[in-house]
DNA sequence: TTGAAAGCGCTAACAT
DNA sequence: ATGTTAGCGCTTTCAA
C-alpha cells in the first residue's frame, strides 16, 4: 500500500508504491530511460509530482559508475573566477556534468578545497588559479585528471588552459601604434605573474613597429600603491603620449595620479589596462585594456576535462586563448 | 586477504581488509568516534594512507540520519558575496557543518540553483540576496530551514539577516555633520532595493540634527549612468558640502563627475558611498562609505540555521546586523 | 514493458 | 574493544 510520507522525504519506494509499480521502473522514468511505455511514464511522473518527489543526488551516484561530477576550485576574491564558474556552468550543461563548487576563502585555503572535492567524487578537477606548488599539482593528477586554468604550471598529467599574456600586451602595443603613438611606456608589474611575460611582450611589440629608441618601463606591483608610485615616476621624466599597465587596478591609480596632476585622459595621455575586470567598465573609467576571454577559458576547461574522461588520448597539454583588446574611452589620437 | 585496488578508489573494505579489522572499525577509525584502542587507530590510519583511502562524502551522508550539509546559493557577479561565502565558510567550521555552493549566473537562475541544493540532501538553505518572489521563499520555506542573508522579505518559515539601511545612512549624516557640514545632498537608489530605506534614514537623520531645511535628496538608481546623470543636475544648483550616494558604484560615478568639473574632493565637497565595496577600498579611490559587516552576518546566518535544524524555538524571525561606517579619503570639514 | 534482487560505500544497531 | 548484520535511496543486472 501507499504509505504518504510524514516527516521523511518521499523516496523512489515512496512513489513506487503510489503508482503500483517497482522501483526499477520509477527509476526507468526519472531517468527519462528508455525502456517504459508512455502510460506507465504519465502516471508515474503524476505520482512524483504528487509527493513532491526528488531524486537524491548522492544515493543516485552511490550506486552508478560514473558522477558525471566536476569539482571547480576557485577563489571568493577574484573576480574574474566568478566570470569563469559562469562559463564553467554552461559548457558543463552542454556536456552534461553537474559542477561542485569548492571555494577558498580567507580561512579556507587550497588544500582544504581540494580535499572536500576528493571526498564529494568529483570526477575530475578544475583548479582556477591555484597557488599550489607544481609538485602537489602532479601529485593530485595522479590521482583523477586535473585541469588549471589562467595559470602557467608544467607538472605531469596537469592540462593547462591560460591566455597568452605577451600577446595581449602586444596587442595593446598595435592598437596605440594604430592611433599614432610613439612615445609609449609600460608600467610593469614586478614580479606578480604574469608580469615578465607581458613586459616582454610590450618590448617585442616596440621592438617591432621600429620604437625601441621610444619605449620605456618603469617598475610597478600588482597593487594600486605601486602603481601609483611609477605613476609619480612617469610625470617626473618627459611625458608619453600613451601608457599601458600591468593591470586594471593599477590603471586606474596610474589615471587617478594622472587626474590629480590636471592631466586629461585621454586627451593628453592615453592608458591600456589589462583583466577588464569589473572595475574597468564601470561607466565613470571606461578604461581600455585587454580581455582574458573567460567563456572561452571555462568551455575549453570543460571540454578538456570532457575529452579526458571519455579516455581520449589529448595531444597538447596546454590550451591557449587568445586575449582580446576591449578598445573604451582611455585611449585616443596624440594630439 | 587484502586486494589492493586497481582501477577503482579504496574503500572502506580495502582498509580493512589490509589492516584486518572489521569494516565497522574502521569506519570508528575514521570518524574519530569512540571505541576503537589507541593502537589499532594507528593500524588503520597507517593502512588508510598507505592506500590513500578517502572516505566517500556520498556514502557517508546516505547512510546517516543528518547530512550536516549546508546549502548556499550566491551570486558570482556580486563581490559582497564572495565576503559573505568566507564568513559562511568560518562559521560552518566551528559548527561542524559543510556547505555545498550553488552558484547563480547569467546562463543559470536562481531557480535552478535551488533545485540543485535539493537534490543534494542539504538539511537546510542560505540565499544570499535572492531574487525569487516571497512566495517561492515562503514554499521552499515549507521543506526545509531556509535564511535569506541580505534581501528583507518577509515570508512564512523565512528568517531573515540583514542590515539597517537607514541606520547606516544615519551614521553617514552623523558623520558629516560632526564635521561641521549643513547643507548635505542625498543621490538616492531610486527604486533599487534598500533605496527607499536609505532615503527615509538621510531625511530623518538630518531633520534630527535640525538641518530638514538644508537636505536635498536628487533621484539617483542602482547603475553609474542614473549617478552621473544626478551628479549633472548637482552640478546646475548651489553646491552643497556633502553629498551621500545610495552605493560605491554610483559614488565612484558622482566623483568621477565632480573631478572633471574641477572640484576636489574632500577639499571642496565630501562624498559618502554605501556597501564598502571593493572599489571603495581602492587606493585610488579610498571612498568613505558604510559597511555591511559581511562575517557577521555569515555567522549569524549559519547559527540560525543550527538552531533551528537542533529544533530549538527561534524567537525573532529577523536578525539585525547594525552597519558601520568606514572613514577613509573622502570626507573632511568644509572649508 | 515490467519486476525481483543485488549491491554501491558507508554507519548504526546489536552482538560478542 | 571488536565483529555481525542490516539497511540508507538509488541503479543495474537479469529474468519474466
Amino acid at each position: 500500500m501507499a504509505s504518504p510520507p510524514r516527516d521523511r522525504r518521499p523516496t523512489l519506494a515512496d512513489v513506487a508504491a503510489l503508482t503500483g509499480v517497482s522501483t526499477a521502473l520509477v527509476s526507468i522514468v526519472m531517468r527519462e530511460a528508455p525502456g517504459a511505455s508512455p502510460a506507465t511514464r504519465e502516471r508515474v511522473c503524476r505520482a512524483a509530482d504528487e509527493l513532491g518527489y526528488r531524486p537524491d543526488a548522492r544515493a543516485r551516484l552511490l550506486r552508478s559508475t560514473r558522477s558525471r561530477l566536476l569539482g571547480v576550485v576557485f577563489d571568493v576574491r577574484q573576480d574574474f573566477h566568478g566570470d569563469l564558474l559562469g562559463g564553467l556552468y554552461a559548457a558543463g550543461e552542454l556536456l552534461q556534468y553537474e559542477l561542485t563548487l569548492s571555494a577558498v576563502t580567507p580561512v579556507r585555503d587550497e588544500e582544504r578545497a581540494m580535499a572536500s572535492l576528493l571526498q564529494d567524487r568529483c570526477e575530475a578537477i578544475i583548479l582556477l588559479g591555484p597557488r599550489s606548488p607544481t609538485t602537489r599539482l602532479a601529485e593530485l593528477a595522479t590521482r583523477l585528471p586535473v585541469v588549471v586554468v589562467a595559470r602557467p604550471v608544467r607538472a605531469a598529467g596537469v592540462h593547462v588552459v591560460r591566455t597568452t599574456d605577451d600577446a595581449g600586451q602586444r596587442q595593446a602595443v598595435d592598437h596605440l601604434v594604430s592611433l599614432g603613438h610613439r612615445r609609449i611606456t609600460h608600467i610593469d608589474g614586478g614580479r606578480a605573474p604574469g608580469a615578465a611575460q607581458r613586459r616582454r611582450g610590450f618590448s617585442a611589440a616596440m621592438t617591432h613597429h621600429g620604437l625601441s629608441e621610444d619605449q620605456h618601463i618603469i617598475r610597478g606591483g600588482p597593487g594600486e600603491d605601486d602603481a601609483a608610485h611609477a605613476a609619480g615616476e612617469l610625470l617626473k621624466g618627459p611625458l608619453p603620449s600613451a601608457v599601458t599597465v600591468f593591470n586594471d587596478r593599477c590603471a586606474v591609480a596610474v589615471m587617478d595620479v594622472l587626474h590629480r596632476s590636471r592631466l586629461s585622459v585621454p586627451e593628453e595621455i592615453s592608458v591600456i589596462g589589462y583583466d577588464d575586470s569589473r572595475v574597468a567598465a564601470l561607466s565613470s573609467i571606461q578604461l581600455t585594456t585587454v580581455a582574458q576571454d573567460a567563456e572561452k577559458m571555462a568551455s575549453l576547461a570543460v571540454g578538456r576535462v570532457a575529452d579526458r574522461l571519455d579516455g581520449a588520448v589529448v595531444g597538447h597539454r596546454e590550451l591557449i586563448v587568445p586575449p582580446r583588446l576591449v578598445i573604451r574611452s582611455t585611449t585616443a589620437s596624440p594630439v
